[in-house]
DNA sequence: TGACATTAGTGACAACTTGTTACTAATTCG
DNA sequence: CGAATTAGTAACAAGTTGTCACTAATGTCA
C-alpha cells in the first residue's frame, strides 16, 4: 500500500450560474493566446493547505467582484483532454449567484448555458455536469432561494425552478407542494410590476416536517 | 487568468462496498506504522495521463483480485487532515461488488460500514460520503442490480434495497413499483432455499418506459 | 368610465400512486 | 398429517398530483 505519491498540476475549475433574460447563463473569461480570443471558466489552482470550496470562493470573488451564494463540488476530471493551464486534473465546483450579479471587469462575461462560445472540451464537460448536480440537488437543498433576493413572489420562484428544471411547472400543483414543505413564509408586502394583479412577496424559512418516508421510486430511465 | 500552476500530492481513495452478512461492508487494507497497525482505504497516485476511475478499477483489482462492477467518484477532499500517504488531495471513488467477493490477501478486510476500526478522518469522511451517494443514486441508476448474481430472487433484491437504504420496505409496494419499471424480467427458473415456497429466478433486463415527468418534490428536510 | 388584457391566487375533482391488510400458494420439518 | 416458513397477490384506503375553471386586483385604452 505504500505508493510513491506523485506530484500532478491541479486546477479548480468554477461553473458560476445565474438567471439572466429567462435563460440560465455561465461566467466565461477571455483568455488571449497569440492573436485568438478564447473563452474559459474561471479557475486557479488552489493554495497549499487550502480547501477547494475555499479556492472556488476566491476565484469567484476575482472575476464577479462579490461573493457566490452557493458552493457545491460537481467532479474531478482527468481525461487527457487540454486544459487552459495544461493541469492534469481539473476539480469542477458550480457556484450559484442571485438574478441581477454583474461581471466584473471587462474580460468576464455571461453566456446563456444552451449556447457556450467554443471552450476546452474539459471545460464543456464540467458545465455540462454542473447543469446536471443543479438539476439532481433543486429539490433537496435550497439552491433556488440562493437565486433570488431575500423576498421574491411566488411566481419568481417558480421561474427560477423551471430555468433549473428545464422545463414548465403548473402553478396550482407548485403552489400546494411549496405549501405543504413549509419552506417560505408570507411578508406582509406586496409587489406590483405594472400589469396584473399585485403579487405577495415570501420570504425563505425553513421549518420542521414530519418526514414521510417514501418506498423507492425506480427512477431509472435507462442504462 | 494565467497562474502558475503549482503541484500537488494527490491520491485515489476507493470505497469498496459489498453485501456481507445482512450488512453492507467496507473494504479496508492494514497498514502498518512502526509496530501500531492501523487500517486505511485503498488507495493509490494515479499515474500520468490515466483517467481517475481507471486508477480506481487498478486498485480494486489488486486488493480484491477482480474487477469491481460499478465505479462513481464521491468528490475530492483537500481538508488538512492527514492522509495515510500524505497525499494534499484525495479523490474518493465508491466501487460497487457483488454478494460474496472474497478479499485477496491477508492485508485486506471486510467492515460492517456501521462499526469501521478507527481510520484516518479524511478517510472516515469518504466514507460516509459514499454512504450517501450511494443511498442517492440506488434509484436512479442500476447500482443494486451490480451487486447481485445475474439471477436473483425478487426477496434477495428487496434485501439489497433494504442493506443500501438502511430502512425496512413493504413487500408488496416494492414489487409493484418494480413492476411499474419494467427492469426486471423472470426466466423460468426457481430457487428453492430448503424452508419456504421456492422462488422465481429474475434477471435484470430495463426496457423504455413512457417517462412520466413529475412536478417539483420539495424533499428538503432542513438546512 | 367601462370593457378587456394581464398577472395572482384558490377550490374542486379526477386520476393516479402508495401504504397496508389480509389473504392464497408451495415448500420443509417433525 | 398439521405447523412453520417463505413467496406472491388482490383489494381497498389513504394520500398525492394533474388539470380546469374560476375569482381577484391591477393597468390600458377606447
Amino acid at each position: 500500500m505504500k505508493s510513491a505519491v506523485r506530484r500532478t498540476t491541479l486546477a479548480v475549475d468554477v461553473v458560476v450560474l445565474s438567471p439572466r433574460a429567462d435563460a440560465l447563463a455561465v461566467l466565461l473569461v477571455r483568455t488571449t493566446v497569440g492573436s485568438r480570443e478564447r473563452w474559459s471558466l474561471p479557475w486557479d489552482a488552489p493554495q497549499a493547505a487550502e480547501g477547494l470550496e475555499h479556492a472556488a470562493g476566491r476565484i469567484v470573488q476575482r472575476v464577479l467582484g462579490s461573493e457566490g451564494a452557493f458552493f457545491e463540488q460537481v467532479g474531478a476530471f482527468a481525461d487527457g483532454k487540454r486544459h487552459p493551464g495544461d493541469a492534469e486534473v481539473s476539480i469542477g465546483i458550480v457556484c450559484l449567484s442571485p438574478v441581477g450579479s454583474a461581471a466584473h471587469g471587462a474580460d468576464a462575461e455571461w453566456f446563456p448555458i444552451d449556447s457556450l462560445p467554443t471552450v476546452a472540451p474539459r471545460h464543456r464537460a464540467i458545465v455540462e455536469r454542473a447543469a446536471a448536480v443543479v438539476r439532481q440537488r433543486v429539490d433537496q437543498s435550497p439552491l433556488a432561494f440562493r437565486l433570488l433576493p431575500p423576498t421574491f413572489t411566488l411566481s419568481d420562484l417558480q421561474a427560477i425552478y423551471e430555468l433549473l428544471l428545464s422545463r414548465r411547472l403548473h402553478k396550482a400543483s407548485f403552489r400546494r407542494a411549496l405549501q405543504a414543505s413549509y419552506l417560505v413564509e408570507p411578508t406582509d408586502e406586496w409587489h406590483s410590476e405594472g400589469r396584473g394583479r399585485p403579487a405577495q412577496l415570501f420570504r425563505y424559512a425553513p421549518r420542521k416536517r414530519r418526514g414521510t418516508r417514501r418506498g423507492v421510486r425506480f427512477d431509472l430511465f435507462s442504462e
